[in-house]
DNA sequence: TTGTAGGCGTTATCAG
DNA sequence: CTGATAACGCCTACAA
């Protein structure tokens, strides 16, 4: 047993650094703030002062001061086992904090699950953060609505109730890029294709399926070989199932998510076909499971890390006050690799 | 375009509230910390208006006055993928987050990758954060233990180098479970028993692989039908390929975390073989994963939320300066279900 | 270009 | 039990 370590020494202040450098302590401020309004001479030994002393700046008192919390929430409002277990987001965080990591502001982590609690809320609503990020495939939340009137929110995705046009988002077409993985299945001449789709209550999950269904009726192909997925692993199994019951000449498959095409891979080896020999798969992601499994995963590219330092950039746009277009939508492509 | 919401109305202050009420900041004060010291009828008036101006304390301003942060870290030294990829770090997170919401602290998200940035570390040891949290399955970093000089450290699991005795963790005893898992297999009859094995560099890893040897050795059964994998489903299926390669007559395994099962069942049935019919399969873990596939996994059930709530309570103990135990070991027990 | 002075919202130390 | 009053560390007019 013991407690927590007793020798926190007081960190150096603006007002040690002045005394250190000679000047006062507007003038530390200033060279902290990067302020132009310094004399070269006194910049130089404020610096130096600063490294000597290996000052860095309170957050408190910085936020005291100027009304700022100096904090970006991360509000997930989806069940926490989905949220970690989706790729897709674990580039949208990395992308989001190491673009945060240049800035002056810390992420926090809220986990909502359905609703918020009154305590969330209240941190939300009462000042604690400058702005959020909402990561979600749903996020058609009411209370997010209302969040929105009062801090800046940057989703990863068209959000669902896009009634709201004053939502910032960053996303890619994803009924673009579907029709181009199904296009590639096409042009292949594959004749039996196949769609695993996400969700069609999601955004992403709908879109997609539209892409795809419309890029086989423009090739005259029919469009009703069509099974749901929830975007993870063994839905993608069950969808691969179930769309091999129904259609047993199936020769390729679109799927919605680079993790449901890894659950339809399996299904057709167990079923003894070969991908893509018998049967092609395009995915959708190109995550590090396209590339890690024993498959190397034919897939759409979406830049995910990149789409969540994106989203860090709308929000350090929006915090400084500059104008910032509502939605980003950004590039994709297909990557050719083994299974289709 | 558009710019941020401009309305962000003044939250009130304890001085309003004191307005309010009739009485002094102090007392608002003190009712807002809940202090013993005011009179029942003060107490209910200043209740009353606290609620009527729906007031709520500034973060800002009471960290600057008493010098705590009010935020604790959540380090992960991980490989974003692997960590968000793992559902046992979603339900530690979740523990965390249930935990800390009924406190008054917050969690803020520092990856840190293999080494922290500069940043992260001034960051870390600059009087930002209260405590940190460590969740990874590796946790050697050198870093950390400096940071421990500073501020008070939790890990999820027993740290690598346990040569650092002062090291507060939660975890289970890896090895007696392992061994459960094993015997469990033994019990039932089976002669040809594998291990699929976590990393031997990651404590949870190594230990469990012990276990699982030293249950087999009493049992009198042979120890060498060994393969390794990194936890992920993938790295269990091309263990248990690896092990059938080898050992073609394998009747069962036991694998040190559910994804790896999962992987380990897609392989054998791929492979024509029953599950648990031919081969009896363990998990470990029991996460969402464990129920929610097409094969319902007997497995050793640890207790990972409760482990996260458990991390958060040691926490919060240390920052009061209570005493507390370095390790706290919870239980496990075997979920009996369809694969062995 | 630099310094002075006041204030941001709390907490803590005193008196009363 | 309650109320002044002085910090906490920083920012920002305003003055010089």
């Amino acid at each position: 047993m013991s407690t927590v370590p007793s020798t926190r020494r007081a960190a150096p202040t603006l007002e040690a650094v002045a005394a250190a450098a000679g000047v006062s302590r507007s003038t530390v401020s200033r060279v902290v703030n990067g302020s132009s309004q310094v004399s070269p001479q006194v910049l130089e030994a404020v610096q130096e002062a600063i490294r000597a002393l290996n000052y860095s700046p309170n957050r408190a008192a910085r936020s005291l001061a100027n009304n700022r919390s100096l904090a970006i929430a991360l509000v997930i409002p989806e069940e926490t086992s989905r949220f970690f277990g989706d790729p897709y987001f674990a580039a949208i965080v990395q992308g989001i904090t190491r673009e945060l990591d240049t800035s002056d502001y810390v992420l926090t982590l809220q986990l909502t699950q359905s609703r918020p609690s009154e305590k969330t809320i209240r941190y939300l609503t009462g000042g604690n953060v400058d702005g959020a990020f909402v990561a979600s495939h749903h996020s058609g939340n009411e209370f997010l609505a209302a969040l929105q009137e009062t801090i800046p929110l940057v989703y990863n995705g068209r959000p669902m109730r896009f009634d709201n046009p004053s939502a910032y988002f960053v996303d890619v077409d994803n009924a673009a890029a579907a029709a181009g993985g199904t296009q590639y299945l096409i042009d292949r001449g594959r004749q039996h294709i196949g769609i695993i789709a996400g969700p069609p209550d999601m955004p992403a999950g709908a879109d997609r399926a539209k892409g795809s269904v419309r890029a086989l009726a423009a090739a005259g192909r029919g469009i009703d070989r069509v099974a749901y997925g929830d975007f993870s692993q063994v839905s993608g199994a069950r969808a691969m199932r179930d769309l091999l019951d129904r259609f047993p000449d199936t020769d390729s498959v679109f799927v919605a998510s680079d993790l449901m095409a890894i659950g339809a891979v399996s299904v057709l080896r167990e079923r003894g076909r070969s991908v893509p020999g018998d049967v092609a798969v395009v995915g959708f992601d190109d995550s590090p499971a396209a590339s890690n499994g024993d498959i190397q995963l034919t897939t759409v590219h979406q830049p995910s890390e990149a789409m969540g330092a994106k989203m860090a950039q709308m929000m350090l746009s929006l915090l400084r006050g500059e104008p910032v277009e509502h939605q980003c939508i950004m590039e994709t492509h297909i990557v050719e690799r083994d299974s289709a």
